[in-house]
DNA sequence: ATCTTTGCAAATGCTTTGCACATTC
DNA sequence: GAATGTGCAAAGCATTTGCAAAGAT
């Protein structure tokens, strides 16, 4: 077990949840597919190569209690399903992402830069701002 | 007709669609309910009590066909349903939203700020962006 | 022993679709 | 009268739930 999955039991653990095999099975290809945007779905495809009876109904309570424990973040992409990717334990805000109008594809951003914009909220609004989902919709650099 | 509707029947008549009773009652409700961001089934309970007769896949029908054509903006708030807002003709972006994590209003900026944050955007990433979705998460006014 | 977790199948709930009828140009 | 739009009921599909069995402490 590396620094990684050390870190996801512990969190499981203090807040009263069991790292099964299951779960462990779960996190390991949420481990292995950083970048992508996984839908409950493939996941359990995945997942089930190396956890053949695993059901989906499993996968489906083990992304809700992950997401709950913030160690997933879950997009919508507009295509019917959610997808989920494992937050970073050092990023304080979830990161920005560019969604390609014409093929599709989806990537990130690391700039926050949205500091100003909260502080001007917070004063006309009184609006305390913990976190913020921003996507950006246009023509990535092969499609235009 | 006032001149809002007059504009909408010419986007739908532009694009090769008719104004029916059906669609001009559920524009009614759309313009009557600005600021709050309603569901296809409520949109439909509202639409009955004027015409009494419509179908449900009808109200669905025309939000997808609102939405292709400009004039409906779809949310996702996470409720299990999508929510749609009017469109403004003058805002070329859609507006933010504040959403309370505490008591769930969804509240409006009209700040947009994000021209610097679209130009780094287009300068490291050659990402060409056309719109955005943001969509801070916190504690409103009434709630902290 | 008790509490948690799982697998299966069935249920849920939003949304879409097929089709026959109505309406519009 | 050809194309477009509607209403109804049925289908689709991602997700959730009930429940009995299995596992962990």
């Amino acid at each position: 077990m590396n620094d990684g999955m050390i870190r996801l039991k512990s969190i499981l653990k203090e807040n009263g949840y069991k790292l099964t095999p299951q779960r462990r099975a779960t996190l390991e290809v949420l481990v292995n597919s950083q970048g992508e945007h996984m839908s409950t779905e493939e996941i359990y495809n995945e997942v089930r190569k190396a956890h053949p009876q695993i059901g989906l109904a499993t996968v489906y309570r083990t992304m809700i209690l992950l997401e709950e424990l913030g160690i997933l973040i879950k997009h919508n992409f507009e295509d019917g399903r959610y997808r989920y990717e494992l937050s970073h334990p050092d990023e304080d805000h979830d990161h920005h992402h560019l969604i390609c109008l014409k093929c599709g594809q989806v990537s990130e951003v690391e700039e926050d830069l949205l500091g100003s914009l909260e502080e001007i909220i917070d004063k006309k609004h009184g609006f305390k701002v913990v976190n913020h989902k921003v996507k950006f919709y246009g023509h990535c650099i092969n499609c235009q």
